[in-house]
DNA sequence: CATGAACTGTGCGAATATGCACAGTGGAGG
DNA sequence: CCTCCACTGTGCATATTCGCACAGTTCATG
């Protein structure tokens, strides 16, 4: 009777999250079937139905929605609570986590990498994402952020690089269309929405109307094959690639990149030694 | 790598809550081999030492710390939720927890025997202790109060009864002492602390010196085994026991009773059942 | 309407975790 | 200083759980 369980609540959050019990065990790695005998344990505890079966899914009910609730609440306080705990330790070993916006691996790696070989007891966790990642949910323990400076707070903040992003294009396209003079002659190869705030689109947003766009894409490999194609002009950061030419450049596209730690993790070694790197 | 236990971290709560390993294996109903091998699987993934390892017991480092907040956390979290989808179903079955302060059993106990017989699918859990229990953290469904009306948003309080303590002796006291006229020529046998608020009990702080109190004891039949013996006075509720004499009642000595439900479990027909009953 | 894909659900053998017995340890008390 | 006691820690047999294979169901698609 009082057998109680916690990784049943775990897997029910999967399968709320997931919506099939077969992706549930992916996520889990473990077999679907031990996530079904989970859910039938948990549901028979707490006396209640948690979701609605079907062939093709699991869909929850009322009872599915409070323990989502919980469950995720759980599941927030947890990995913060791991991220503190082997953020704080006195040595520079185990996990660290660094969080960055996506199309800085060309400068972030290089240092990171003299770091892993300075503190070989050290597991890097290199994650980009468009969406920003919070530190106080301890998704991560140092992250990288563009734009206007960070104002949470218990974060923190301290300024690092300055990029300018360039305007660049093919030898090819530069012979179909001649050298770039005026802008609005041109057509652009863009990031998508979640990169509106960069300076050099917010340029491109009030000089140049919509019907300059030739292309959208959120993968940085399918914007440098388009500009490789000669489908119109693209940014890149300079020293990216060396097959296409420089063709503007603009100081209002300087961008300003911070380094962000969490105050609870900020003193220890750990991110101290990451944060140093990183300056390097 | 990814293999990450929830239950290892609630073996870890108990052994932070009760200092001991085996301590939590007796909570957790498992044997304290297992509640070992629970820890270290842990600790080796989160990279740090929760608790300083010695013969008589574990205690915490600053990582058990934080796994203790955290943990406590989630099962709060946990139980509430278990509170709420148990007490949210439209059938009168299932578990049914109901708190109180001490010393009511005579008076709530037929109603809810009569509110089982009604319903056989229920369970009971009635629990008296002297402190509060949260309604919002799942602790219960419905629960019992005195003194002063709950204020707490999101609690749904109705009057109950009113309840006057009356002050009883024992016929060899009273042969011994003659009749109670002059209370501060009487000495009292007294609650402990928590019952401080209780109107009978301001009173006597508020008219007698601490010379007139014979015995405190928080434990009900301590207290009634005193006043049998002839120790002094004692409050009781009246008809409580019928071989002792009433010897004094005031009107201010009444207090007044309050049943507390939660107001997201207040309109589920199995609280409405219990207020029922316990009102009839 | 037939086919296929993706999912849920269950019996059975294998892997894993559990309980037990016993050894080891350190502090309290006389 | 010694004994006792409550606790931690570890091999081993066992019980429980897990993964696998396969059956059954539903829905999308041509």
């Amino acid at each position: 009777m009082e057998t109680e369980s916690w990784d049943d609540i775990r897997a029910a959050l999967a399968v709320a999250r997931s919506g099939t019990v077969s992706g549930a065990a992916q996520v889990l790695d473990v077999h679907h079937a031990t996530v079904i005998r989970r859910i039938d344990a948990l549901e028979a505890r707490l006396g209640a139905r948690l979701f609605q079966r079907h062939a093709r899914g699991y869909t929850l009910t009322e009872a599915g929605r409070l323990l989502l609730e919980a469950g995720a609440a759980a599941e927030a306080r947890f990995s913060q609570m791991a991220a503190r705990i082997s953020g704080t330790g006195e040595r520079i070993e185990g996990e660290i986590t660094v969080t960055s916006v996506q199309g800085m691996s060309d400068l972030v790696m290089p240092r990171l990498v003299a770091l892993m070989r300075q503190h070989p007891g050290l597991r890097l966790n290199y994650t980009t994402d468009t969406r920003l990642f919070r530190l106080d949910a301890g998704e991560a323990h140092v992250a990288i952020r563009a734009g206007a400076k960070p104002v949470e707070p218990d974060y923190v903040v301290s300024p690092w690089l300055r990029l300018a992003a360039s305007l660049y294009a093919s030898e090819g396209y530069l012979a179909q269309h001649g050298p770039v003079t005026d802008p609005s002659a041109h057509r652009f190869i863009i990031p998508g929405a979640e990169s509106r705030p960069a300076p050099h689109m917010r340029w491109l947003a009030a000089h140049l109307p919509a019907a300059n766009i030739a292309m959208i894409s959120n993968d940085a490999d399918a914007r440098l094959a388009a500009i490789r194609a000669g489908l119109g002009l693209g940014w890149l950061l300079p020293g990216e690639v060396d097959d296409l030419t420089e063709v503007m450049s603009l100081p209002d596209w300087e961008s300003q990149l911070w380094l962000v730690s969490h105050v609870d993790l900020h003193r220890s070694p750990k991110v101290q030694a990451v944060l140093k790197a990183l300056r390097g």
